[in-house]
DNA sequence: CAGCCAACTGAACAC
DNA sequence: CAGTTGGCTG
């Protein structure tokens, strides 16, 4: 908000704090400070802004490079630049396009935009790049082979199709579909084509990607589908085949503005390179390579350092005065990010003091951890900190779960702030599957997913043969179902079966055709599909949950209406003038708003405590944070350290830096870094040694002692922690929770050693639940909640989840975990 | 031939 | 611990 407002001290005022920082290691950087020009001082545009950042805004045509750190204020100078732009230069605000890499940053630009200029803002076309690319190849849709009702596959759709294509390409061997998705993945994001791909003659898994990545675009094609490297590398090909149509563009994006420059990857930059030419570029590109955490997607910082050469005459801005955190914590991120080797060297400052020293929780296991945490977090609430100015960090999702149950105990409001959980659940999917055969029943992937959910007595074997069918027709699954009587080898109840479920998919394609509005179309068509029935005929826990997460899709559905008053998104298109609009119906742009954003949760977000993992906290900032799990194999990920086999990747550990520089720059005022002895990860024990990213932090920064901390911490050799004292943080009367004495110092395999002597097997204390007996069928049982009933048949599961099911009278058979059961 | 269960495998980050 | 696969039964 306005905390990067920079405060209006004098030149002798901020002296005066500088001096206070000496013996920090401070890089006083301060001097050209501007006296105020007239124009700075009166034009509100540039008021609140420091030097470096009105030379960027103010920055005319030609390419513009703007290194900008954490908290350095570049948002306000991306904002700030468009409004330039349109108040001051003139520019149409659709002629601009701003480009974010997430939607939350998306969002947010739109609404500083439309504060700082008004409806016009709401003009600009601002959008992630994977949006702006679906908007503009729906548009151009027919030239790429697509409609433009195409659909958006997403992982796992993706990786449904390529199983299909291994299969009709006859690659099985020992290749798996995942390591092929990776590498179409890469090479898409390198904007190859399979004929691009170099393959040598001995590199069999090369040459089986290859084919199966060019059947696999085939497929894609043929289902009227996309995949999300498509979206750009699909806009790339049609430009440069088309240079009409690239020209168009051109001229309808006269200035073009990038956010997390670093984290593009080469079909994005050459996307830009063929949206701004070299001769008339007006691109403003804002990044820090310290923050590029995107490696794994393709991203390419190096992209950076080869904007001045691919632009020459760029003209580079640098911002390194941070206005978001106390100069403790951008000592620390300092310290940790400075140990990367080829990085633009930059160094933030601020004139704020110190602040309050950072603090390490050391805990004997995850569970614990969390819960010192959630103390803390308490603490720092009843000493007035707001819940939404606290956040949880944590490296990998798997860690949410634990972080989730301790809040819950603790009685501490939060919410998870996750990319597209509430998507990938099974039902919301099939919901979505539905939808999407609706809209375009083309589309394989989608139909093969539902044609047998809920169960309607079609078989993988009749499956296949409708398949088989289709392929030597030509045909979509879909079309393929009109000619049922023709599939050699299905029985007349198999044919009867396959027409009634094509009369449903037309069905649903006229509610979808017929509805004026996403929520209703949403409720039609779910209703009609028969989930919802399907799922409360089970009468079990899981079900309704289910069902309830259905309800919650439609009313998401209405709810994107509410927001997106109808009609708005239809018609209207084509013109060269104004914001750049797609005739859409409703439901579609429902659709591909899930298929991009998937966050549903519209919950108020304010007033709780937020957990996240380090990717979704980049761009973000809170009063106070709290880095989790800072253990070695867990952060950095066990991934860049090789494991068994080979050693440290030095790439990725550099990317794992980056990242711990992210989640450290993300806090204002206060820092907790915890970690665990040991911790169950993925159903198996560790033994981590503290984070070599914790010994990198000048223990000077640490607190000596304060009453809060569990421990402190001392350096020693890397990746050692030594502590020499704690004390008592109140955790309440939980049963079997002890804060440790002492780190034990002695490395892992003696700590290990130990625990396998006491335990005269292998150390796997960890998810031992107490054994229960299954009651035997027949046998009469209570439940809390549901009373008296009787076992009629065991329902899966093993060990202490083994559930059986229950007959209940009045309440019908429920599927029940034994434990919860007493024999009667 | 559909549906169920047991066993196996493999497991970041997210548009 | 999930999601997928293979084998068995009705």
């Amino acid at each position: 908000m306005d905390r990067q407002r920079p405060n209006p001290a004098s030149r002798a005022a901020r002296a005066e704090a500088l001096s206070g920082r000496e013996g920090l290691g401070y890089v006083a950087r301060v001097t050209e400070e501007p006296t105020a020009q007239s124009e700075a001082e009166t034009d509100p545009l540039l008021a609140p802004l420091n030097e470096h950042q009105r030379q960027a805004v103010k920055h005319g045509d030609g390419p513009l490079l703007v290194l900008a750190g954490a908290g350095s204020g570049k948002t306000r100078v991306i904002t700030h630049r468009v409004a330039w732009l349109v108040e001051r230069r003139g520019v149409a605000p659709w002629h601009i396009l701003a480009v974010t890499f997430t939607n939350k940053a998306a969002g947010e630009m739109r609404e500083r935009l439309e504060r700082l200029l008004g409806p016009a803002g709401a003009e600009v076309q601002v959008s992630t790049f994977h949006a702006a690319g679906a908007t503009l190849l729906r548009r151009e849709a027919e030239r790429v082979g697509l409609t433009r009702s195409f659909v958006i596959y997403d992982d796992s759709d993706q990786l449904q199709l390529i199983r299909r294509a291994m299969k009709e390409e006859g690659v099985f061997e020992d290749i798996k579909p995942k390591t092929v998705r990776q590498r179409i993945d890469d090479a898409k994001n390198r904007a190859w084509l399979p004929e691009d791909l170099a393959v040598g003659t001995h590199d069999r898994v090369g040459q089986a990607v290859r084919r199966v990545y060019a059947r696999y675009q085939r497929l894609l094609r043929a289902a009227n589908a996309v995949d999300f490297g498509d979206l750009l590398l699909e806009l790339v090909l049609l430009f440069k085949r088309h240079p009409d149509v690239l020209e168009r563009y051109r001229r309808r994006f006269e200035y073009v503005l990038v956010d997390e420059f670093q984290d593009t990857n080469p079909v994005q930059y050459e996307l830009l390179k063929l949206l701004c030419p070299k001769s008339r570029a007006n691109l403003c590109v804002v990044g820090d390579d310290d923050q590029s955490i995107y490696r794994w997607r393709g991203a390419d910082p190096s992209n950076i350092l080869s904007f001045e050469r691919d632009f020459p005459g760029a003209e580079t801005v640098k911002l390194e005065r941070n206005y978001r955190s106390d100069a403790g914590i951008l000592d620390a991120a300092y310290a940790v990010i400075s140990k990367n080797a080829r990085r633009k060297e930059k160094r933030l400052w601020t004139d704020r003091p110190k602040g309050e020293p950072l603090r390490i929780l050391f805990a004997p296991d995850e569970r614990a951890e969390a819960q010192l945490v959630a103390a803390q977090a308490r603490e720092l609430a009843s000493q007035g900190v707001p819940y939404s100015e606290i956040a949880i960090f944590y490296r990998v999702n798997a860690q949410s779960r634990v972080v989730e149950e301790a809040m819950r105990l603790s009685g501490l409001p939060y919410r998870v702030v996750r990319g597209r959980a509430f998507y990938e659940r099974a039902e919301i999917k099939d919901a979505a599957a539905y939808l999407r055969l609706a809209v375009n029943p083309r589309s394989d992937a989608d139909l093969e997913r539902v044609i047998n959910t809920p169960a309607r007595g079609i078989g993988a074997t009749t499956i296949e043969r409708l398949r088989g069918f289709a392929q030597s027709e030509e045909l979509s699954l879909y079309e393929a179902l009109a000619h049922a009587g023709h599939v050699p080898g299905l029985n007349a109840g198999a044919q009867r079966r396959l027409r009634a479920f094509r009369d449903l998919v037309d069905a649903l394609s006229s509610e979808a055709a017929a509805a004026g509005e996403a929520g209703t179309a949403v409720e039609r068509i779910v209703e009609k599909s028969g989930l919802i029935a399907a799922l409360v005929a089970e009468q079990t826990k899981e079900a309704d949950e289910r069902t309830e997460n259905l309800r919650e899709f439609i009313g998401a559905a209405f709810e994107y209406d509410r927001l997106h008053a109808a009609g708005e998104l239809v018609g209207a298109e084509g013109s060269e003038e104004g914001p750049l609009k797609l005739a859409q119906t409703p439901l579609e742009a429902f659709l591909e708003q899930i298929s991009l954003v998937g966050d549903a949760d519209s919950e108020d977000d304010s007033g709780r405590v937020s957990l996240m993992t380090l990717h979704a906290a980049k761009g973000l900032e809170f009063d106070a944070v709290f880095m989790t799990g800072m253990e070695e194999s867990v952060f950095p990920h066990s991934r860049a350290l090789g494991g068994e086999s080979g050693g440290v990747d030095p790439e990725e550990l550099a990317e794992e830096r980056r990242l711990c520089y992210v989640g450290i720059t993300r806090a204002r005022r206060r820092l907790w870094f915890t970690l665990a002895q040991q911790r169950a990860l993925f159903g198996n024990l560790q033994l981590n040694d503290p984070s070599r990213f914790l010994a990198d932090v000048p223990r000077e920064l640490f607190d000596l002692g304060a009453p809060a901390a569990a421990v402190q911490a001392e350096r020693h050799e890397p990746g050692e922690l030594y502590v020499e004292r704690e004390d008592e943080v109140d955790l309440g009367d939980d049963d079997g929770f002890v804060v440790t004495d002492e780190f034990d110092q002695r490395p892992e395999w003696e700590r290990r050693r130990e625990l396998e002597r006491k335990a005269e097997k292998p150390p796997e204390p960890l998810r031992r639940r107490p054994e229960v007996a299954v009651p035997t069928v027949g046998a009469r049982v209570r439940h809390e909640q549901f009373g008296d009933g009787l076992v009629v048949g065991s329902a899966g599961g093993g060990g202490p989840n083994a559930s059986v099911r229950v007959r209940f009278p009045g309440l019908g058979e429920r599927k029940i975990v034994a434990r919860f059961l007493k024999p009667l």
